[in-house]
DNA sequence: CTTGACCTTCCTGGAACAGGAAGGTTTAGT
DNA sequence: ACTAAACCTTCCTGTTCCAGGAAGGTCAAG
């Protein structure tokens, strides 16, 4: 099998199944004659293992352990449960910071009326945050033309 | 005031705010005899406005589109919030991305007991998830090695 | 007079590829 | 047999937003 064939059966590109060679994640497929990269159903696999753990997250350092460990079969379930969880965690921080922004965002659009006329909420809270105020805002503006 | 002055009272390293100047998000700081970059309050305030919006997950782009509103005072409200709930709506696509991540990889972690045996729903999950049967998992493990 | 703490510009790196150039190969159709 | 499309190869650049560091100039304190 082509790179192109074992691309589309994994769904990743084939300049991802290059790269991720290069980078040594996957090893180096064999040539044919011709020089182009050969491939089995196996390799299928492994790049599908891949994408589904890339899809959910995993940093390329992180589906490089967790493809060694689903490769070794006398691996401790308790090492994969530690990296998952450990990236549980950073998605769980980045939700939070989502929501706080998203928080912000909200309450702030919520305050503008959103029509033609120049006077914005969301501006001045974004002023506010950034502890300058009204007048202050004003001296920034005079200052600036 | 020089740019670590105005790095530490804006918040804004002295290395972003040099590639900002760069880009064209603020413009040239004047400089004096020696060459330095020359700050004043308002430059404060400018970075400041850009910390605040960055953090909010403005790209730059949509900061420099912010502060020219913020400077407009003519601008239209309007805007300023169409611009606001289309990063909202990034931020909401981002957060329920996330979470359904997060139901997966919580499902899988419960699931698995995590000590040293080698049998491990999480591996399994990604497998089930990438469309590998045990069996040719299996397969798979044995052309490998 | 020499540290040390600033500042300058310029270059590289990082995460994870996508896009494209330049050129070789294979395959299908005429 | 020939050609055009569709592959493949390597190599280089671009993306986003800066951080880190090299090489060198400047300035205030001890």
């Amino acid at each position: 099998m082509r790179i192109g064939t074992v691309a589309k059966k994994s769904g990743v590109s084939a300049k991802a199944i290059r790269y991720y060679e290069s980078i040594g994640l996957i090893k180096p497929a064999s040539r044919s004659d011709n020089g182009y990269r050969s491939y089995g159903e196996n390799d299928v696999q492994t790049l599908r293992f891949i994408r589904v753990t890339r899809n959910l997250g995993f940093s390329i350092e992180d589906v490089s352990s967790l493809l060694s460990l689903w490769r070794d079969k006398h691996r401790a379930s308790a090492d994969v449960k530690a990296l998952a969880q450990k990236h549980i965690q950073d998605v769980d921080e980045q939700i939070a910071r989502l929501h706080s922004v998203q928080k912000i965002l909200k309450n702030l659009t919520d305050c503008c009326h959103g029509d033609d006329r120049p006077d914005c909420p969301i501006l001045d809270g974004f002023a506010e945050r950034a502890g300058i105020s009204a007048d202050l805002n004003q001296a920034n503006d005079d200052n600036k033309n």
